[in-house]
DNA sequence: ATCGTTTATCGTAGATTAACGATTGGAGGG
DNA sequence: CCCTCCAATCGTTAATCTACGATAAACGAT
């Protein structure tokens, strides 16, 4: 049970609310999001440890099919922490640095 | 998110065979799905803010239903994120710096 | 032109999320 | 005891996610 503190208003701080529209905090989920499941965590170390491109070997890396793999890369795609650059038949993909440098931005200014 | 408590209930032995390729990709995974909703994302810098615990406050600083809220409170406890105090019919929720501290970790060291 | 390789997309199924109103339970005050 | 306030939970709905196989599209090579 929590004691109870008998102390007034020591718990909450009750000066007034005033939270500003932000922006940021659709940035911050949009990148969180993108970060929010293992495989696409996989897939940003994989680029980033053989910092050039990865095709098709990325399928290979995880114990998912190659469709779902696509999927995850779209959506990593579409937030920006990654490009695909076509090259013949295959796709290469790399890190977005910038983008990346935001994520890791706006998580350490918590 | 897979990573889902479906453990197995069983009375045998399921030894996991696959030990975790990653066991810091679930849990950058978990944290970063625990961040990845604008509305949790507002939550945490409100607590982060007002250093101390805040109520149903909460409630009052988003556009969203109490119930709604609760719901996003509920899943940035398990996350472990933040925590909530009991005080009276009210609960203050504080922020539990050491797990967001490993949120920072993981997204830094990418 | 056709084949084989590589990747994206389609279609689907099941699970999960997000949102809300309504209800429940607990703590305190009268 | 009754009533109010606060927060969590229930039950529901609609939307989205994840996964897969199957298919299509693009490309180089034969």
């Amino acid at each position: 049970m929590a004691a109870k503190r008998k102390l007034p208003e020591m718990c909450c701080d009750v000066s007034p609310v005033k939270l500003p529209p932000d922006e940021t905090a659709e940035t911050l989920a949009e990148l969180a999001w993108a970060m929010a499941h293992p495989a696409r965590v996989r897939i940003v170390r994989l680029l980033l440890n053989r910092k050039a491109c990865v095709c098709g070997e990325i399928v290979d890396s995880l114990p998912l099919a190659q469709s779902t793999v696509s999927q995850h890369l779209k959506i990593l795609k579409q937030s920006g922490l990654i490009q695909g650059d076509v090259d013949g038949p295959k796709v290469c993909y790399c890190i977005n640095p910038p983008r990346l440098q935001e994520l890791k931005r706006l998580i350490a200014s918590l």
